[in-house]
DNA sequence: GCCGATTTGTCCGTATGTATC
DNA sequence: CGATACATACGGACAAATCGG
């Protein structure tokens, strides 16, 4: 049985306890982990609790269940690069896993009204009141990712040049209470533009890739759009598909 | 109720169900589609099973449960490109539905046993025998992307250059009668090597999109491990992040 | 502010189907 | 063929969030 009191849901708890024996190595590349029935009666939890649990580890590309055989672990630590943007991970969480030396400017911050033109790049309707964002991420004293975010004023009041400077995850998810759900995201690679020139140590790169996202809270409002604009050699973007999901 | 017989399972086919439904716009962007209980009702269902299909729904992006309320709608269809890779979707398949006019060429292929370099680059072991294809993918008549597949023999036997010229998922699932489950895959930006230049039609182009995939079959075995070489103007990658999955 | 109706979220127990060995 | 293990489906129960009266 899991510990102590479980802090999110019972699946949840199951879910990052087999994780974490799995990264520990406790259960390796290749090998079964206990079937179903044992672990029910380990977690003492229903069938159905293990299983949903067992589907959110399948999603993260940690296992395989086999009809008939058992439930597989398809996870190499190696090939895992720290980086993990297939998951919604804020630039301070990333940082912080990975133990890098980071910070972020901002260079620029403002509040402005959507027109046309923004409405088209950014999704949001015309009209719409928004905080409009530049930052520059460094690592290791290099800057490396430019940010620019477009969030809706109403769904973040009271953001500040302050508060961006350390993080807006923290602010919006702690201080406002509120919930990210969905984030959908697109990557492009794309010429440098002046700007790009102007916020990032770009060496002699001509391109940079760009992630789009377009994040939605718990109450299913699109309150941010964000362009983040990074070196070439410092992107890695990992995703795991699964077939009929 | 569905129609006629189900062809996978009941969630599976009300989850296309609700899709198509969306897709079509009888639910449009921000309304609400139908509670639990009415499509209970509607699709002559447990509720569990509703639940199941709804969640699929969710992962792909279409709706966004609010406790309390009801499932909201955030599907937009402009925003939607069609060549959607965040799914497993192969190039046959993804050509087809965006009716391109598209083909193939096979620039080699060749049996090899994974050496060192090999088995660093693709996650196979050391003396695993392989096929080696490269292939080349035209669309509207430019060579756009630059393909090197990896294979492992014991999983996909018989494979032939006139195989690979048409759609090895195909055969692979077709003939062969394989499942694909799992594929993980990493998105980066490189320089263009020589065999770029000599393969791609890229213009002025010094970078590509390049996308490593290590698909797993439904026995969790790794058959295959793929690089992608995109030319940077033809090149997007969609995905959709579920918070708690 | 409270209460009750509605709706989603979680969990349980059980039954049946299907693939593997 | 039987035992094991995963896959799907059902029905019931309760919790938590929302909304209106």
């Amino acid at each position: 049985m899991l510990k102590g009191w479980h802090m999110k849901s019972i699946y949840y708890d199951i879910f990052e306890d087999l994780r974490d024996r799995i990264e520990s190595g406790e259960f390796p590349y290749q090998s079964y982990i206990p079937s179903e029935a044992v672990l029910v009666e380990e977690y003492e939890c229903s069938h159905n609790t293990l299983r949903k649990a067992l589907s959110v580890l399948r999603l993260h590309g940690y296992v395989q269940p086999i009809h008939g055989k058992g439930v597989l672990v398809i996870y190499k630590p190696d090939t895992y690069a720290r980086f993990v943007l297939g998951d919604i991970e804020s630039f301070a969480e990333a940082t912080a896993r990975n133990k890098l030396s980071a910070y972020t400017t901002v260079r620029s911050f403002a509040q402005i009204v959507t027109d046309a033109p923004v409405a088209a790049l950014t999704g949001f309707a015309v009209g719409d009141h928004l905080y409009r964002v530049e930052r520059v991420r460094h690592m290791n004293g290099a800057a490396l990712i430019y940010d620019i975010n477009y969030f809706l004023v109403s769904a973040v009041p009271g953001l500040t040049p302050k508060i961006v400077e350390d993080s807006v995850y923290r602010y919006v998810e702690g201080t406002l209470g509120m919930q990210i759900s969905t984030s959908k995201r697109t990557v492009k690679v794309e010429h440098v533009t002046h700007d790009d020139r102007r916020a990032l140590d770009l060496l002699d790169y001509s391109m940079v890739a760009v992630v789009i996202s377009q994040t939605f809270n718990s109450e299913g409002i699109h309150f941010e759009t964000t362009f983040s604009r990074h070196r070439p050699d410092f992107f890695t973007f990992h995703d795991t598909a699964v077939r009929g999901y």
